[in-house]
DNA sequence: CGCTTTTGACCCGCGC
DNA sequence: GCGCGGGTCAAAAGCG
């Protein structure tokens, strides 16, 4: 039976297209730029720290996030997105990487929201047959596959765990290049769980149970988050996207010569602007619960090197589980934290 | 026991 | 209207 193993459909989705050429100065100097809404470097504390010093804290922050995040840029999305809605499906990653958009873009609901019912897609090249293991950082459960006409490789049919969440993916083999993933998202993220975040996925080691999977959210869903909260009508997802607002606010703030974002937001400073009740954020069926940690990035800042490549092929897990416990999204967190 | 995957059936849109 | 193809559903089975 031929079928895509797991682990490539998994990798797949955190695969990032090759970067942009990094022919610009800005590249060398690549850099992120931190909003954290929580705990990290306040406003004040940024303002009061010397410039060389932040460059260099911002320079292990990017790199720190570069390594562990590898997923679609909010360029990325962007792009993606002008392009399927000009008629295409197919995404063009060489967009411009911030050169050509004066200001950095961080993430604006309101664009993203008109483009909102879009796919976009992405071509994944992975290392082998089965050595893709990257991540989008999202559960996953398939839903279906089926066999499409001329081409021996079957479509696989992927759609969020979470209850509140239509994201939908759809993978596929590239018939032409074995090595090559197609991936398909439609509809966007809006949850992300901030326990993970936090608390290092509370299982500890790796060992984790899958309830306790950090779910990081690929700038795709950062920027999806906030459309897929105006789409929907219901109060706390409105709560989440005057949150996302506000934490991309924060971010225009700091810096702008640059073209690296990062920015994450957490549920305590959104639940702090609402006013919204923990019993509200439960009731969300863990929507808002969960933390909005947005990380927005610009691409071909820091390698990307998202090859989904592994060295070793891993075992084909059993379920569609993103292994975020594996990945060290939480000790990042930890490791910034002590930075910061 | 709960969650995920598998897989055949069903539904729906589109072209002829 | 009919057939085809793609997308989704849902029951059954598998797994930890």
């Amino acid at each position: 039976m031929q079928q895509l193993g797991m682990e490539e459909l998994q990798g797949s989705a955190a695969a990032v297209p090759p970067p942009p050429p990094l022919d610009d100065e800005s590249s060398s100097s690549s850099k992120y730029y931190y909003c954290n809404m929580m705990t990290m470097m306040s406003d004040a504390e940024a303002a009061a720290d010397g410039s060389g010093a932040r460059r260099r804290r911002e320079s292990m922050v990017n790199k720190l996030i570069s390594t562990v995040y590898s997923g679609p840029t909010i360029s990325d999305i962007e792009s993606a997105l002008s392009f399927t809605g000009a008629g295409g499906d197919q995404q063009q990653i060489a967009m411009d990487d911030g050169r050509n958009s004066p200001p950095p873009v961080v993430f604006s609901p309101e664009r993203v929201l008109s483009k909102m019912e879009n796919k976009y897609t992405l071509k994944i090249k992975t290392c082998g047959g089965n050595g893709g293991l990257a991540e989008d950082g999202y559960k996953w459960r398939k839903y279906g596959q089926k066999s499409i006409k001329n081409s021996p490789n079957p479509r696989s049919y992927y759609r969020c765990t979470n209850p509140r969440c239509n994201a939908k993916k759809q993978v596929e083999r590239a018939t032409d290049e074995a090595d090559t993933l197609i991936v398909t998202y439609e509809g966007l993220h809006l949850h992300y769980t901030y326990s993970h975040f936090l608390l290092g996925g509370g299982g500890g080691g790796g060992g984790s149970s899958k309830k306790a999977k950090l779910h990081p959210p690929p700038a795709a869903a950062a920027a999806a988050a906030a459309a897929a909260a105006q789409q929907e009508e219901e109060d706390e997802q409105q709560q989440m996207l005057l949150s996302s607002q506000h934490a991309a606010a924060g971010c225009y703030e700091e810096e702008e010569e640059d073209h690296g974002v990062a920015l994450f937001a957490a549920a305590d400073q959104h639940r702090d602007n609402s006013g919204i009740t923990d019993d509200d954020n439960r009731r969300t069926n863990g929507l808002l619960e969960d933390v909005v940690p947005l990380l927005v990035r610009r691409p071909g800042l820091v390698s990307t090197t998202t090859t989904s490549c592994s060295p070793s092929p891993a075992p084909s897990p059993s379920s569609s589980v993103s292994a975020w416990n594996h990945h060290p999204y939480y000790m990042d967190m930890a490791i910034l934290s002590n930075i910061f």
